[in-house]
DNA sequence: TTGAAATGTCAGATATATATGACATCTTTA
DNA sequence: TAAAGATGTCATATATATCTGACATTTCAA
């Protein structure tokens, strides 16, 4: 269970709007979110300065 | 540039022993630590775990 | 309450993370 | 100094992240 979702409503922006920041497909976001998968490290930096925190506030689970 | 090496140097652990610790080839590690590529979530929540750290530490760079 | 926007999801294609096996070099210790 | 261990690297194979396109469902504003 990642906060990429949360991260991204506060910031007001939208799956579309957010991959275009990042430079992924809106299904990529998508499947993100819903831990569907496990993206790549570049990514989950890419996310993390999108949003305006890093990876331990995205990812981590103390 | 990436600190899984100093970690890792730290811990006392051979690329084979993390490897093991961690279930990937001695090979992953290796092109891990040269940064020779961009490993997935998963292996980085892994790394830090077996390393005793978090991601920040790990692959954050402020 | 309708229509547009946002989200969830599927199928098929491509790029790349990771595995295996092998070998060369470098480092350490007997 | 020789031998063992650790590391770097190559080539080939496989699993999976990510893409594209499409469509159904949910959410939200007019």
């Amino acid at each position: 269970m990642n906060r990429v979702k949360d991260y991204r409503k506060q910031a007001g922006l939208t799956q579309f709007e957010l991959a275009q920041k990042v430079a992924v497909a809106r299904q990529t976001i998508n499947l993100v979110e819903n831990d569907k998968y496990n993206p790549s490290l570049d990514l989950c930096l890419r996310l993390a300065k999108a949003l305006h925190t890093d990876l331990n506030h995205l990812f981590w689970e103390a």
